[in-house]
RNA sequence: GGAGAGAUGGCCGAGCGGUUUAAGGCGCACGCUUGGAAAGCGUGUAAAGAGGAAACUCUUUCAUGGGUUCGAAUCCCAUUCUCUCCGCCA
C-alpha cells in the first residue's frame, strides 16, 4: 500500500508510475477523497476539542450544548469514515510501482534476459517430458490423484518422493548454513488480515483456497506461497535496526486455486494446485532493498549452479510484475521436453509496500520510525526443480541419474530406475 | 467441549465514573560522578492522524467493535485472544 502523503506531494509522477504498471486507476478520485477526508477530520477535531473542554469545566449549563455537539461529531465522523473507506478501497487495490531501472512495458514480451548460465547437454535422442518418465517409473500418479481429489494433483511416490523431499532438504540446508537465512517451520493457514500484509487480498481473492469454517467472522485461507506467513512474522511491530536484515527460509507446500488458467499447463505438474516451495524472505532497512534483491537471487541461482541445471536470469517488466512487487527477477531452469526455459524462481523487492500493509515499522539511527523493505523469492519451487531434475538428467532408458549433491539425501544412489 | 480468571506504553504493574495530562518499577538513551567500570544521582523515553516552513499545537488510541453518560481504562453487551482446572486427543 502506498503512503497517502507520497501520493499527495508527488501527484503526477505517481500517476504516471501507476499507469506502467497496466493498470486504470481514476487517481483524481483519490485526490478528491484525500482532500474531502481532511476536511472533515479537521471539523471533527475541533468539535471533538471544544466537547473536551466543557467535560473538564463539568458546568451543567453546558451540559446541553455537549449533547448536541455530540450529535454533530457523530454525523461528520459518519461522512468522515464513508470517505476513509472509499479512500482506503482506492489505496489497497493499488499495485506497488516500479523502479527506475525496471523495464517499462505492457506484458512478458518486454521482459528482458539478464544472464544465461550453464550448458545445455545435446541428447542423442528424443527427451521425454517428466510426467511420462514419472508415469513410466511409476512413481508419478496424476489419474489417482484426479480420483481421490482432483485434477491439478499429483501421487509422487518411492524413490521420486524421496528425491522431492531430498531437494527440499538440500536447499533448506544450503540457505540455512551457506545463506544465512534462519529455518521457520510455519502455519499453513492464514487469516484475512495476514492476506491483506503481503497484497493477497483484496484484489486477488479468487486465487485463494478459502477455509470453510464455523466462525464467519474471521476468515482462514491455505497460504499460496510462505511469503504470506514468513513476511508477516514482523506485522504490527516496530522492529529495532539491530535486528535487520532478517533473513528467513521455509519449505512449504503452497495451495492456489490457478483460477484463469484454463488450459494452460493442464499436463503433468508443471502447474498444480499443491506444491512444495523453498522461500526466501528478507525484511531490510528501506534503502537496502536492491542490494538485498541481487543477493537473494543469487542465493536462488546458487541451487540451479549446485545441481548443474542450465538456466537464465530475467528481469520483469512493469506490465507483468505481481501486485506487491517494484522490481522483479525471474529465474527459468531449462527443460528439454519442451526445448524452451520455465519459470522456477520469482524473486522480488516489494519495498515499502508490504511493511506500510503490514504496519511494520523500524527506529533508524534518528529514532524515527520507518517502514523496513520486504523481499520475497523462490528458492526454488521444489516441484519444478523436481521437473527440472528429471528431465535434464534422464537417459535414453529412462532411468534418472541424482544430482551429485543430491546423492548424499538419497543413501548415496546416483540413479533412479524402474524396481 | 465444560468451569473459572484475565487482556493497560518495549516489559512488569497500579487504576474501580471527573487533577489519568495513565502512578510506580524494569529496560533503554543522554548527562553527572569515576583512573576505568559498576553502583548511585539527574534528565528524557508510545503510536497513528490533522495543521504548520519550523518550533510546536490539536485529535485519537488502555485487546476489538457497539452501548450507557455532560464525561469511560473504569459501567453494560458482543467478539477475539491468553491463562488455570477438567474432559478428549496426535
Amino acid at each position: 500500500m502506498h503512503n497517502i502523503k507520497y501520493i499527495r506531494d508527488n501527484f503526477d509522477e505517481f500517476k504516471k508510475k501507476i499507469q506502467n504498471r497496466n493498470v486504470n486507476f481514476d487517481l483524481d478520485k483519490l485526490r478528491n477523497l484525500d482532500i474531502k477526508n481532511r476536511e472533515l477530520i479537521h471539523k471533527k477535531e475541533t468539535l471533538e476539542k471544544e466537547k473536551k473542554d466543557i467535560s473538564k469545566k463539568k458546568d451543567k449549563s453546558l451540559f446541553e450544548k455537549s449533547k448536541i455537539i455530540s450529535q454533530q461529531i457523530e454525523t461528520i465522523t459518519n461522512e468522515q469514515k464513508i470517505a476513509k473507506d472509499e479512500l482506503n478501497d482506492i489505496l489497497s487495490n493499488l499495485p506497488n510501482v516500479a523502479l527506475e531501472n525496471v523495464p517499462v512495458g505492457i506484458d512478458e514480451t518486454f521482459n528482458e534476459v539478464v544472464s544465461t548460465h550453464g550448458e545445455i547437454k545435446k541428447l542423442d535422442f528424443k527427451p521425454k517430458s517428466h510426467f511420462e518418465l514419472g508415469e513410466n517409473l511409476k512413481m508419478l500418479d496424476f489419474d489417482l490423484a484426479t480420483k481421490t481429489t482432483s485434477s491439478r494433483f499429483v501421487f509422487v511416490k518411492s524413490e521420486l518422493a524421496s528425491l522431492e523431499r531430498a531437494i527440499s532438504n538440500y536447499m533448506i540446508d544450503l540457505h540455512t548454513k551457506i545463506n544465512g537465512y534462519v529455518e521457520v517451520s510455519p502455519p499453513l493457514i492464514a487469516n484475512e488480515n495476514t492476506m491483506f500484509g503481503t497484497g493477497q487480498l483484496p484484489k486477488f481473492e479468487n486465487d485463494q483456497f478459502e477455509l470453510l469454517l464455523d466462525d464467519k467472522l474471521d476468515r482462514k485461507f491455505l497460504i499460496p506461497t510462505a511469503e504470506v506467513i514468513l513476511t508477516n512474522m514482523v506485522k504490527n511491530k516496530i522492529l529495532n535496526i539491530k535486528d535487520l536484515p532478517i533473513r528467513l527460509v521455509a519449505s512449504t507446500p503452497c495451495f492456489r486455486k490457478e483460477a484463469g488458467s484454463y488450459g494452460k499447463d493442464t499436463r503433468g505438474m508443471i502447474r498444480q494446485h499443491q506444491f512444495y516451495k523453498v522461500e526466501l524472505v528478507s525484511i531490510v532497512e528501506n534503502n537496502k532493498c536492491e542490494e538485498e534483491l541481487e543477493r537473494m537471487t543469487k542465493c536462488a541461482m546458487m541451487v540451479l549452479d549446485n545441481l548443474e541445471l542450465p538456466y537464465r536470469k530475467i528481469i520483469l517488466s512493469t506490465g507483468d510484475m505481481g501486485f506487491s512487487a517494484e522490481k522483479t527477477y525471474d529465474i527459468e531452469v531449462w527443460l528439454p521436453s519442451e526445448n524452451k526455459y520455465r519459470e522456477i524462481s520469482s524473486c522480488s523487492s516489494c519495498g515499502t509496500f508490504q511493511s506500510n500493509r503490514m504496519q511494520t515499522r523500524y527506529k533508524d539511527a534518528n529514532n524515527e520510525n520507518k517502514h523496513p523493505g520486504t523481499l520475497n523469492g523462490s528458492g526454488l519451487a521444489v516441484g519444478r526443480t523436481l521437473i527440472a531434475v528429471m528431465e535434464n538428467y534422464q537417459n535414453k532408458d529412462g532411468t534418472i541419474n541424482i544430482p551429485k549433491v543430491l546423492q548424499p539425501y538419497m543413501n548415496n544412489k546416483d540413479k533412479i530406475s524402474l524396481n
